[in-house]
DNA sequence: GTAACTTCGTGAACATGATCACGAGGACCT
DNA sequence: AGGTCCTCGTGATCATGTTCACGAAGTTAC
């Protein structure tokens, strides 16, 4: 019954739901019994009707006149995102990228398991980094058979980025973590999302170039801002 | 006259923008002279009107039937995100993420050089990483002042991430990127944009998770999907 | 010079997401 | 038990983003 399917869950929403997560598990961690939308949204710096929005989408699990029972909700939240049991990961790339996430270890506590770290450079291969042997990316198909792998990180230089991910697509991962600085292609159902330390930089300076030339020139009247 | 404000653009055109720009410029690299919306389209991924919906952003830029100029198209792209001048960085928190980021090299490359990383811990102060040497976190003022620095990364654990951006913002950046997975809280007018690793896997679980239970019970009929 | 063809730029329609505003449900006090 | 207060859940509205569709402008071939 509490199993049953639901209603899809907006994109934005699904982005929001690890903050809340975080939150309320700090929340839980300091004896916090109860919270209510307002406050949830001043933790996260999000609008309070967003907060009960997208936590509607979980089901009715606030109280009125109450607040949403702390602990009750993190299970709910974790149980939505799937976060219930571990997700192994399999790794792409034993560069400087590679080696930081694998060692980083803050991944297998927080249930994505690094299940391999593969690579095509022989000079690579054998080492041990976070407590995983690198192997061959040739193994692919075997690590990700044995471990039940579903997500793949790609942590390769831009220019294997897309033979990387061809190759975590063949080898049966559905989800696919990039963080080379590329465009990479995946067949439909293949869900991919990208972390790009360069774009992120790049977007940042388009709003301080802006930021720049607005308050030297006001469009329309030619006059300084004042600052 | 080329250097007019322009109309404000739309946030979701300014975080596609550098992807354009990436791909222009491997194309202009290669020797491409010309390229179309259709073309750019399908090397990003994306649909080709939106493609140039961005451009028109920037102003008419392209030649019906022909297509886009790609040196030009580049260098109008470049000017747009600020990217004619260097955005001078400096990095809080000189762990293994601050270490790595600015070890990394690619960052002065694009743009970015890395005026200073600091951190609160003595016992780091003074080592030297990607040849910038490690000071102590109370010389941010200086060094933003300095080097006119505008950009701040907190590359911190969560605990210190609030306090970091503090920090950066008192000694007067105005954009930060932000890689604790904590949420951080700005004063109007300052940028902020997050990197989160776990963020992403758990959007990722939400997906393989759902992929996984909509197989097994299609809502309303009980029944068994095909794979 | 004209016709056929290509590709841009953009208004219109549609989809998604954010915010507002308010009724309903529940707790607490007397 | 009744009144007051608090806070959720959600329909309605507004804003942003995406896609479609087509006229306009330019190229190429003859």
């Amino acid at each position: 019954m509490a199993d049953r399917p639901r209603r899809r869950i907006p994109e934005a929403t699904v982005s929001r739901l690890p903050v809340y997560l975080r939150l309320l598990s700090e929340l839980a961690e300091a004896g916090t019994s109860h919270v209510s939308s307002e406050q949830l949204a001043e933790l996260g710096g999000v609008n309070a009707a967003k907060v009960r929005k997208d936590l509607s989408y979980l089901g009715s699990y606030g109280v009125r006149g109450v607040g949403y029972e702390v602990p009750y909700l993190v299970y709910q939240i974790q149980r939505e995102l799937g976060l219930n049991h571990e997700w192994p990961v399999v790794i792409v790339g034993a560069g400087n990228l590679g080696q930081a996430l694998s060692g980083y270890g803050g991944f297998g506590q927080k249930g994505f398991p690094v299940a391999g770290v593969v690579d095509v450079d022989p000079a690579k291969i054998g080492s041990v980094i976070g407590g995983v042997r690198v192997r061959h990316i040739d193994e692919l198909p075997q690590i990700v058979a044995s471990r039940s792998v579903s997500i793949g990180v790609v942590a390769v230089p831009a220019a294997g980025a897309q033979d990387a991910a061809d190759r975590l697509v063949k080898a049966g991962v559905t989800s696919i973590l990039n963080f080379a600085p590329a465009v990479i292609a995946v067949p439909r159902g293949i869900m991919i999302r990208k972390v790009d330390l360069a774009l992120e930089l790049q977007i940042l300076s388009y709003h301080e170039q802006r930021r720049a030339t607005t308050l030297h020139s006001v469009p329309g009247t030619g006059k300084s801002a004042s600052a």
